[in-house]
DNA sequence: ATGGAGGCGCACA
DNA sequence: CTGTGCGCCTCCA
């Protein structure tokens, strides 16, 4: 069973529409821990499956995929985005600005 | 209880 | 805009 915080996490990610994408120091905002940005990430290192998450919507503050724990889950979050119409640049990193999901979206 | 580590963020250079 | 350093918060040994 996952902490609390984590729940949270995990609740407020799976509301995440598709073609949106947010960022690890958004989510630990709206859960009133700006700081926690890190413990967000940690979160989704441990993401259940079962819950069939969008973990793939989660990028960092610049927009680009994390390194994760399996390189091969990178490109999988990649191939998970485009299908949804998020675009990458050249250098693998999507406009925020563009597809950001914002509170006003919730 | 203490220390180390983690899919990060922000300030600076 | 990129690279480096330090800080925040929680989990695990």
């Amino acid at each position: 069973m996952a902490s609390e915080f984590q729940e949270q996490v995990y609740a407020v990610v799976a509301e995440i529409p598709c073609g949106k994408v947010v960022t690890y120091g958004q989510i630990a905002a709206w859960l009133n821990r700006p700081r926690a940005a890190r413990q967000v990430g940690y979160a989704m290192a441990a993401c259940p499956r079962e819950r069939q998450l969008p973990w793939h919507r989660v990028l960092n503050a610049r927009g680009e995929v994390s390194r994760r724990a399996n390189p091969g889950d990178e490109e999988y979050q990649r191939l998970l985005l485009e299908a949804e119409g998020v675009v990458f640049d050249a250098n693998g990193r999507v406009s925020l600005a563009r597809y950001q999901w914002t509170a006003d979206d919730r």
